[in-house]
DNA sequence: TTAATATGTGAACGGTTATTCATATGAACA
DNA sequence: TGTTCATATGAATAACCGTTCACATATTAA
């Protein structure tokens, strides 16, 4: 780390957003980052789903289901309505399918 | 898992994209899923830098730079070039910006 | 109220992963 | 050629994270 890059890094260290955002951004990307979590937004974007047919369409055990919707609750990806003893989950903002477009546009372009 | 929902997961299941899509997808976002490579790649999405600017700007060791920027590479989400000893890390690809900035976007809209 | 159904949650276990340390590689300059 | 600078890498450690299991909660129906 012997070679000068003062004048670059000054000028980056301005341009870099807070770490507090950078740290938000980082959560909400780790959140797309599992197996998972990205099935269930997938399925989502598609249709609203009970905790059981998500269950279910994923070949997992409930628990391992609502454990991972609540992390999808806490990123505010995600809510739920009540129907009965019911509960449907349901996208939570358009931007979900806006990233897994792009994601997918990424995979598939080029 | 008592209640029916055989019709919804037939057709669920068809629109489900393959495993395999998905599982891409999935790395690609646990990519952008660390905050030391979130950071590398905003860095780099301001300008090409080298190895030792980057430990610089981020305040971190050479070491655990070069191993966040071996598994970009092999993400493909950045390249490099040598100009005598130092090597210039830059983006791969355009989708990188698209996707911070997609991300941006759903953290200050609402 | 009791039983049954649907979902949520805490603790524990196992696997993954980011960082550090020490060292290796590889290019350039003397 | 030998030394120095820039980067890469393997092994080890520690922290994190997803799943399971057992059980709790909540709603409905009998």
């Amino acid at each position: 780390m012997k070679h000068d890059h003062a004048e670059t890094l000054t000028q980056l260290k301005l341009q870099m957003p807070a770490d507090s955002s950078l740290q938000q951004l980082t959560e909400l990307f780790k959140s797309f980052g599992d197996g998972t979590r990205m099935k269930i937004l997938y399925a989502l974007s598609l249709s609203d789903m009970c905790v059981c047919a998500i269950a279910e369409l994923l070949e997992m055990e409930q628990s391992a289901i609502s454990h991972q919707l609540k992390k999808l609750r806490e990123a505010k990806l995600v809510t739920s309505r009540r129907e009965g003893r019911t509960i449907y989950y349901m996208l939570d903002d358009d931007h979900v399918r806006e990233l897994v477009a792009v994601g997918f546009a990424h995979l598939t372009e080029e």
